[in-house]
DNA sequence: AATTGTATAATCGTATACGATTTATTGTCA
DNA sequence: TGACAATAAATCGTATACGATTATACAATT
């Protein structure tokens, strides 16, 4: 009944945070046996976690000619934000009735810990790991299933910008503002604010895309 | 750049198919050996396809147990619709304003063909290739590739129930009076007829798979 | 009769091997 | 020198083979 990780899952766990942390870089192949041997594998279970990276949108493939990086346009990035404006609002939106103490307490735990962390990559995966602390309540795991890659698309580009400015402050602030709102239960509040702290994200990242050529 | 259908993929395709026109029933298991026996094709390549069918959400996988096809509870159905209707709604309207006379006119002749058409499978393939249609001058490829394996994992379960009653009229009825809204360039009542649609789709799904036990 | 244990069969997961395709390199000719 | 063909190298895609895991059948035990 519990699917213990096989060896393609650990490969595609291994490989999407190596996206995810940066070391591999948009446009970037992917040979099979050279990540094969550098795991100890073989090209086998390589390949279908290629086939799910490939699913989730962070490796193109060609066939005969390999896997890439997939490389994010300003236009997907907006699209991947449209998306995700619709889906996440109507997760919390379907969350806030459900949400407890402790969910409420873990969430903020996790910004407490966002407000020391010093490694981008690392701040980036907690910062998903707020927004889905969230959302599981609302009990879609499906729909959390479809907003773990788009998240993880766009914030391998964003990592890139944290660093530079104060975005990581105001990030911050709009996560303490939808926290206080679900608390209040208001509803209508939070979502606004979602929508916004989502929205300003967005355009963040496609000046920065633009800036990039 | 191109990429032609490797085996995999045709391997999964065909899997699809078989699923969505019902020849292969829910929790039915999929024996890896028998497809690639069946195919004349390998194991390597039929694994690959049941990793992409997994992704998309129709086949579950179990460790050294092997793949099955997803049986879809009631709330797993809602919550697919409730997920499409926020979708589907944003394409619709990114879409409208790129609506043009040739892709309104193939839309309408795929409702024409729907007016005669009797097998059910055929008709729901052709039920989504209308949304399409129109979602598609939306220029969001990664929405519709999200939106499509939700379409296909109740669009199998509805064909089973297509036969039954008057749900194909109605269905069409509400296709007409979307087509138009949309010729009208009318957003506001396109999006609200289109919930409509999709809302009772889902109640009725949903009252179908309550007497399934 | 129900349950536990064991042997056997079925099935899965992955390493190895090899042919097919693409990419890089070299050499030839205008 | 530059374009183009031929060859070599790299890489991919898939079949085969085999050990590992799970399911099944049946005997032994309580």
């Amino acid at each position: 009944m519990i699917l213990t990780k096989n060896t393609a899952e650990s490969i595609a766990a291994h490989l999407r945070l190596s996206i995810l942390r940066g070391d591999l870089k948009s446009n970037e192949p992917l040979r099979q046996d050279k990540i094969a041997e550098e795991l100890g594998v073989s090209k086998v279970p390589v390949r279908e976690a290629l086939v799910q990276l490939k699913a989730e949108g962070l490796v193109t493939l060609y066939t005969n000619r390999g896997a890439f990086i997939s490389a994010l346009t300003a236009a997907e990035a907006s699209e991947i934000y449209t998306i995700r404006i619709a889906l996440e609002t109507v997760a919390l939106e379907a969350a806030i009735p459900h949400l407890t103490a402790p969910i409420l307490m873990q969430a903020e735990n996790i910004l407490r810990v966002m407000d020391v962390e010093t490694d981008t990559a690392r701040w980036n995966e907690l910062n998903w790991d707020f927004h889905a602390q969230l959302y599981q309540a609302a009990q879609m795991p499906r729909l959390i299933s479809i907003l773990e890659p788009l998240h993880m698309n766009v914030a391998r580009y964003l990592v890139l910008y944290l660093k530079n400015l104060g975005f990581q402050a105001t990030s911050q602030q709009e996560h303490y503002a939808i926290l206080q709102a679900c608390r209040d239960g208001n509803v209508t509040q939070a979502v606004g604010l979602l929508r916004q702290h989502l929205l300003s994200a967005s355009t963040t990242l496609a000046t920065f895309l633009m800036s990039e050529t």
